[in-house]
DNA sequence: TACTTTTTTCGACCGTCGGTCGATCTTCTT
DNA sequence: AAGAAGATCGACCGACGGTCGAAAAAAGTA
């Protein structure tokens, strides 16, 4: 078999996963059940991946990957600003981590699908850190920006942003989402020594 | 039998899954484990706690129970500095969460005990929010911080700080951890007002 | 086509786990 | 002393992740 026909199996079975996490969370969702989701048997699991966790690994992989593209092209238009090729990065982000993003449970407490999120996050910040830093590093050559810690910004956001935008380490209502963020956008507008409100813009949650 | 029996009963369990908890990660450690651990049968375990989990909620809620006791003490020591205040909350934070950090595992990637270790940054962030948030409002009306988020810086820096301290969400070596705690300062510095390089006793890790 | 070989599919099966349960032992009460 | 209430236990249960060899499907060969 090629490793195209091998690879859309994959995704056959990756997209089965995506779809019952829509509904329940890793711990609570059998290999039968996802076998059963593919419409393959249980065994058939195993013969294109090595074990449970491994399928999570690459649902997790197929999805960082696209917004990782995004930021690294976003990377080379210069002639954007910063702030803005940095709102479009979060953007990206945004979209494609729903997939794993916290349920709203209203009665209940976050459910424990930490693990996934966990790994996501992960990736997604060790990856797009080099990115945003060479952004920011544009940025202050340009003038834009003035802090003389690119790496420390760049992680610093992106933290806080991928913490808040998964909604389990530091569950909150919108409002006090919002909140945090408007103070993000505060300590960085008077942390990169922009105006007061010049990067209201950045707000678009 | 009184409660000081019974919780000298669960804290028995609890200091037997510390115990494991130091060579292997939650998911390979049975109850039965624990149980045999801890010198009782199995099913005594079920007598004091209703899950597995359970066991891991007490353990977490046992190890931050300390440092946010250090920190409500610490709100009201109004004549203290805040930033001073702050720096001693960060230490208590420091040490207790030691039990759940992640070992340094020089050849492999970083373990997956992810499940407890957010379990305990969710507590630890959604519980030190209050107080530090408090601490900050002091510092506000007495004039040593300039800034008009309290709740979100509070909120900002425990997420970077909690997140760094931890080493699974965004593992760096030493040296980077630095850098970023570094431009965390600058960034609170620039924030809050404060001549540049003031804050930097902060940096006692 | 007829055959061998290789790849792919499958579900019964295995060991282990979290959790239950009633039997049993211990401790309190009167 | 005797019964009630509290505490202990490990055999047992259903379900899980993962294995395995048989068998079906596909590909190669003549």
């Amino acid at each position: 078999m090629t490793d195209l026909q091998n690879q859309n199996k994959q995704n056959q079975i990756l997209d089965a996963l995506q779809a019952l996490l829509r509904a329940k969370n890793i711990q609570n969702i059998s290999v039968s059940e996802i076998a059963q989701a593919a419409g393959i048997g249980k065994g058939s699991i195993y013969y294109y991946f090595p074990s449970k966790d491994s399928i999570l690994d690459a649902l997790v992989e197929r999805n960082y990957e696209k917004p990782l593209e995004t930021a690294k092209n976003l990377a080379r238009q210069t002639e954007v600003s910063p702030f803005t090729r940095m709102a479009m990065i979060f953007q990206a982000c945004r979209n494609s981590s729903s997939a794993f993003r916290a349920q709203e449970t209203p009665g209940a407490d976050v459910k424990e699908d930490a693990f996934i999120r966990q790994k996501y996050m992960k990736h997604l910040i060790s990856e797009m850190k080099p990115v945003l830093t060479e952004i920011i590093q544009q940025g202050i050559a340009q003038g834009q920006i003035r802090f003389d810690h690119p790496a420390a910004l760049a992680e610093i956001v992106l933290i806080v942003l991928t913490v808040k935008l998964d909604n389990a380490l530091a569950p909150s209502d919108p409002r006090e989402t919002e909140e945090t963020i408007l103070g993000l956008i505060s300590l960085l507008e008077k942390g990169t020594e922009n105006p007061e409100g010049s990067l209201n813009f950045l707000m678009t949650w």
